[in-house]
DNA sequence: GAAAAATCGTTCGTATACAAACAAGTTTAG
DNA sequence: CTAAACTTGTTTGTATACGAACGATTTTTC
């Protein structure tokens, strides 16, 4: 428990961030053309497995709390990627969906999102592919 | 390469994400009583390593760019816990090290440091935590 | 030794990330 | 049925994170 003994390379927090770092930066590259973010991706890439979804629900399903949802939404529709329609059963709740141009930038992005997968995971075997992802899941 | 495939929990990219709002989560509710954020507890650590490290050596050294450090380190002088020194060969450096207070406050919190890391991994088997770290270090 | 390249630190702008507090609306408990 | 509890979405403030551009300084190249 001392300076001698804690090494900041080994902890898992740190190689946590730095991995999510390299992963972010694979991301950004290969989707600067899109000019979407990860989160702005996950995003899309949820709403479009809905249909239809409220603005808390997405961000539940993205991992994101309700004030970073906000923004990514805000960011989102400004670009007229998705478009928005007042509950009349919860008038509190505005529910999200694609635009016509959201689902067809999405369409194509999709191919670039495997790729930044298979990027990420290039490092690794196929089986340490599968004990990673495994690993994190139970982590998480 | 659909919307029937790309299925957003399964990729690494959001894995990562998840694993690392968990991790921060977890150091932020063992570190509050300090008020030291990840990357500010990481400066402090690897200050201590170096005992003397000029700006842009430390962030690379804790995974963080010039812009980030600046802020880092602006916040860590102005609460007094490291201290500048103009660096006298070159004189775009400054040198920082911990003030006294700094050194104290790191003694201290090097233990609770090895207790986030432990709360971290607890959901994995001792086995299983071995085999994260290594395969996390060969992606990065 | 002068020009080119690299490094150091700063500033600006954009985008997560989240705590905390809030108003408005809905659900639950008694 | 009404008061309490909860949910939805918003706002404010703080802290990473990084691209891009910049001036000052140092190192490298020829």
């Amino acid at each position: 428990m001392s300076a001698d003994s804690y090494r900041l390379e080994e902890q898992i927090g740190f190689l946590l961030r730095r991995a999510q770092q390299r992963a972010t930066a694979i991301f950004t590259a290969r989707f600067a053309g899109y000019g979407l973010t990860p989160t702005q991706f996950a995003a899309l890439a949820k709403i479009a497995d809905e249909g239809e979804v409220s603005q808390n629900r997405l961000g539940r399903l993205t991992a994101m709390d309700p004030a970073t949802m906000k923004g990514v939404i805000d960011r989102l529709s400004e670009r007229g990627l998705i478009a928005r329609r007042a509950d009349q059963e919860d008038r509190r709740r505005t529910q999200w969906r694609l635009s016509e141009s959201g689902a067809a930038l999405l369409a194509t992005a999709y191919g670039d999102g495997f790729a930044v997968t298979a990027e990420i995971l290039d490092p690794l075997s196929p089986r340490e592919r599968g004990t990673l992802l495994r690993l994190l899941e139970k982590m998480v």
